[in-house]
DNA sequence: TTGTTTACTTGAGTGCATCAAGGATCATTG
DNA sequence: CAATGATCCTTGATGCACTCAAGTAAACAA
């Protein structure tokens, strides 16, 4: 399990409840795509493959080295979640894609990953609206 | 960059609120880290010696294998910021401490981690304890 | 055509994480 | 007290994420 993001002298309450929340959240992200034998990088991959997109796109959206997404997808393909074809408007460039057993794969996963959906669940529709304007707010 | 725990396709604002709060945090965290040459685990493990104690506390602190703290105390002692000594009162155990650099550069990385004092900060105290009690209540 | 940029891959290196196995020490029990 | 078992930690092996440097191939521009 990955190590926690802590901070190590919370200053304020509301620090620590943001913290307990990362920390939360992202054992949670981690624990549904090994669920399914995705480690979370995989998962997140997979879960942005709803439309075919090139390996560059890819890279730029998740903010890492393009070596890096080359990597992740060639697992992803060896398990059969996802195709990389030929762009045949630009042969340098590759197609990925999820294969249907990625789809099902993927959907399996949005189905585990249930910590947003339940936390949320455990507010009334005007505390989701009082949350989601005062995490905007504390995000500047 | 470690890439995100994005939900793929948020159903309402408030996951998608808190799915930006989480990949905004880790990414703060993370980039605080690498100005001091860190990892997030070894940040992680540094921040927690405020009191001297042996591995397998650590361990069961942060959730993971013992011998994943032992590699990375390791590297925190290669880099002098910890010392690993013998327990006088049980010599199989290993009591960790942070060295003078070590607090040093605790104390720098602490500084450099602005993003939840940062975010927390554009809140009124009021906002404040809403938000608290908002993401408390959602964390059941 | 020649040179440059773009898209991706390859290779090397580091670190995190887990598992299996082992050594040393403590603790218990017969 | 000696044997047994549990505890604390390390070692070794493996896999994946991540980055950087270097390379290939194709597009593009002059």
């Amino acid at each position: 399990m990955a190590l926690p993001n802590g901070p190590v002298t919370p200053s304020s309450e509301a620090e620590a409840a943001l913290f307990d929340l990362v920390d939360v959240y992202d054992r949670a992200y981690e624990a549904a795509a090994a669920e399914l034998s995705l480690s979370p990088a995989q998962a997140c991959v997979l879960g942005r493959l709803d439309e075919r997109r090139g390996m560059g796109a890819l890279a730029e959206e998740l903010g890492c080295d393009a070596s890096n997404i080359t990597q992740i997808v060639a697992r992803l393909e060896a398990l059969g979640l996802v195709t990389r074809e030929p762009n045949p408007r630009d042969r340098r460039a590759r197609l990925v894609a999820r294969t249907p057993r990625g789809n099902e794969i993927n959907h399996r996963f949005a189905t585990a990953f249930t910590f947003a959906r339940t936390a949320v669940g455990r507010l009334s529709p005007d505390e989701q609206d009082q949350l989601t304007a005062l995490l905007r707010k504390a995000l500047g």
